[in-house]
RNA sequence: GCCGGCGUAGCUCAGUGGUAGAGCAACGGUUUCGUAAACCGUAGGCCGAGGGUUCGAAUCCCCCCGCCGGCUCCA
């Protein structure tokens, strides 16, 4: 079998995994026959008894084997295994294989409960079971285990009745996975199984990452000329060819008309600056994992001492805001002047891990839409708000709905600035604006910033995975670590907050996301090429060069396909392009001074008099409308 | 960074130790055509880089780079 290596939605788990209650809740079978639980428990059954079987063969083919968990997920089900060697794809195919017989045996599940001391016995051999035993014993002096075939995992139940119930299934891949997560801890084999309740709803899941894999915007970005990434340059630093950048150019285009429209001022920073500066933001002892390592003066020049040498160091920028804060020191502000908004695009680097990059949605040279608000403590509310309406009216105007919103807030330990005033007052506020704006988020502990809680708006791409795009963040300790201040109102100096947001987040990451979003497919105002002429014959070249001339002259992007094809083929190329608008031109037209207008989606308009088509395409193209489709 | 897979023409891919191939794209010519592929021809490669084994390596081994999937991370 050859591996498909991809998962939709594996990481969207119903439950914890680790959190296998000894004991179902009241009145639910650990074992049940069919009609017995609804449908989705049904399902969800089946694939945890896939999982079972799939750990009874691993455990038949490597005795020595040692077995960690194995749940269901949103699309079949995995199992983590500790064995004495890699699994090769012909292994899985074999599994696979050895699975359906077993399943055609027809084992019963049969569930019951021991005592710890019996579970640690009986898993003596299995020292993540014995973890596991540890875990829950702490709850409760009765564990299940689950047995069919000679196989028995400790098990909270949950499962069909025989194993002719497992609906049909195929593995799909093998990957690493640590033991409980945790990159410190030993790193197992994971194998994902795809499983669904018909053979119908298992193709139909190959399909959709059929369909996933089409709109890819790797493949489409190729497909389309609109960015390439080259081992020679580097990983992870994105090159944008001329229809790629046009895409870039019209993103930054619109977050400068909406931020110049909201009293945002651009500024500008640069690439570089020393280290002393990422030394006092805190970012060197913070996130020096991830900037770029220090570049050194020359020999003859430099002058620090061993201790001294990152603050003496250049460092590219890994973010703005200590630049911005150094702006922001170049004079006296009062209160009147806040809110002061610097806006800044220009690129960052991060240095993230191989493992990491993806695309265009993981970079190492990034350009985020990055703003810095110097504010009051009680304009706080109000700023965000402006900030969210901000991020709806981009959303909006890019049609994409489908994403959803975190509020993060400080977890335990000390990676948090140690000042719980600030942050019950910074938390509160965020809170209060994202209720206002009547937006739904969930709450995340832990997942602040070291000085600040944040709203993150997320979106997932087309292979499901989930990307940060909108970031909008308090910082309660760089403006006074960077010695920001303005002064109030009685002439008392004081400390501002400030507000970290970036709303594409990178134009890469956006871009990519976007790619997506359209399958390709931009709207008139975002597409490379917005219409082309499609002379039938040489005779026809004049009018449609004319044609070209006086829309582009109206601001558009038109070019004329003028090789010596038929239409059919240049119909094709142009709808293969994702061309909003083909612009047909043969005897009647060049008659008539007009263009037979043919819409990306296939549909004919008909004939249509050169200024009818100029002002449609501008009026699109000014109105940034979804359209076409 | 870790685990696994992969790297041959611009793209998609054949080629498992003995002279590098196909389709599409590109380019040249013919054709001048009414809404998703006209015809003929030409060119195109340090087989990702380096090292090794061998009489001989795209093919086997080592190392590096890159890509893909997953894990972990993500100010």
């Amino acid at each position: 079998m050859r591996t498909l290596g991809l998962q939709l939605d594996d990481r969207r788990m119903a439950d914890d995994p680790f959190d296998l209650e000894p004991e179902l809740e009241a009145g639910v079978p650990a074992v049940a026959a069919p009609g017995e639980v609804d449908e989705a428990e049904w399902l969800q059954r089946m694939r945890h008894s896939a999982a079972h079987v799939l750990a009874q063969v691993v455990l038949e083919m490597f005795p020595e084997g040692k077995i960690a968990i194995g749940p269901p997920i949103d699309t079949g089900f995995y199992y983590d295994f500790d064995l004495p060697r890699p699994l090769t794809p012909e292994d899985l195919s074999q599994i696979q294989k050895r699975m359906r017989k077993e399943m055609g045996r027809n084992h019963r599940f049969v569930w019951e409960e021991i005592s710890v001391d019996e579970a640690r016995d009986r898993f003596a051999d299995q020292p993540f079971k014995q973890e596991l035993i540890d875990q829950f014993s702490l709850d409760s002096d009765r564990l299940g285990i689950c047995t069919h075939a000679a196989f028995t995992d400790l098990c909270r139940g949950g499962h069909v009745e025989s194993t002719r119930q497992i609906g049909p299934f195929r593995l799909t891949s093998v990957a690493g996975a640590y033991w409980r997560g945790d990159e410190r801890r030993p790193q197992l084999q994971r194998v994902y199984g795809a499983l669904f309740a018909t053979k119908e709803e298992l193709d139909a899941h190959f399909q959709r990452i059929e369909e996933a894999q089409r709109r890819d915007h790797r493949r489409l970005g190729r497909e389309l000329d609109l960015f390439a990434f080259d081992e020679l340059v580097g990983a992870g630093v994105p090159l944008l060819l001329p229809d790629g950048a046009i895409v870039r150019q019209e993103m930054e285009r619109l977050i400068r008309e909406l931020q110049e429209a909201r009293g945002y001022r651009e500024v500008w920073t640069g690439h570089l600056a020393r280290g002393e500066l990422f030394r006092r933001s805190g970012h060197l002892e913070n996130y020096s994992d991830v900037m770029y390592p220090a570049m050194r003066e020359h020999d003859e020049h430099r002058n620090g001492s061993e201790d001294d040498e990152d603050g003496e160091a250049y460092f590219l920028k890994p973010m703005n805001c200590p630049l911005h804060m150094t702006l922001y020191n170049h004079s006296l502000h009062s209160y009147r002047e806040l809110p002061l908004r610097y806006a800044e695009y220009t690129t960052l680097y991060r240095y993230e891990k191989s493992g990491q990059l993806s695309g265009l949605t993981r970079v190492r040279s990034l350009t985020q839409d990055d703003c810095h608000i110097f504010i009051t403590p009680d304009q706080i509310t109000d700023e965000v708000a402006r900030v969210l309406e901000l991020v709806q009216t981009l959303f909006t105007t890019y049609g994409m709905p489908n994403f959803r919103y975190e509020l993060s807030l400080p977890g335990e330990g000390g990676k948090y600035v140690d000042d719980p005033q600030a942050w019950s007052i910074a938390v509160t506020a965020l809170r209060d604006a994202l209720d206002k704006a009547g937006i739904d988020y969930v709450e995340q502990q832990g997942e602040a910033a070291f000085y600040g809680p944040k709203a993150d708006l997320f979106v997932s791409d087309v292979m499901g995975r989930e990307w940060q795009l909108s970031t909008i963040q308090l910082d309660l300790i760089q403006p006074a670590r960077l010695g920001c201040v303005y002064v109030a109102d009685n002439g008392e100096r004081r400390t501002p907050v400030v507000i970290h947001r970036a709303i594409h987040g990178s134009f890469e990451r956006f871009m990519g996301i976007l790619i997506e979003h359209y399958a390709g497919a931009f709207p008139l105002w975002l597409a490379p090429t917005q219409a082309r002429c499609i002379p039938i014959a040489d005779r026809h070249q004049e009018w449609a060069d004319e044609v070209a001339r006086e829309l582009r002259e109206a601001g558009l992007r038109v070019d004329v396909d003028d090789g010596n094809e038929r239409m059919q083929a240049k119909i094709r190329n142009g709808q293969r392009r994702k061309i909003p608008y083909l612009l047909v031109i043969g005897d009647r037209e060049v008659e008539a001074r007009s263009a037979a207008v043919r819409v990306r989606n296939g549909e004919d308009l008909g004939a249509m008099p050169l200024d009818q088509i100029r002002e449609m395409l501008t009026q699109l193209k000014a109105s940034r409308a979804n359209e076409p489709a």
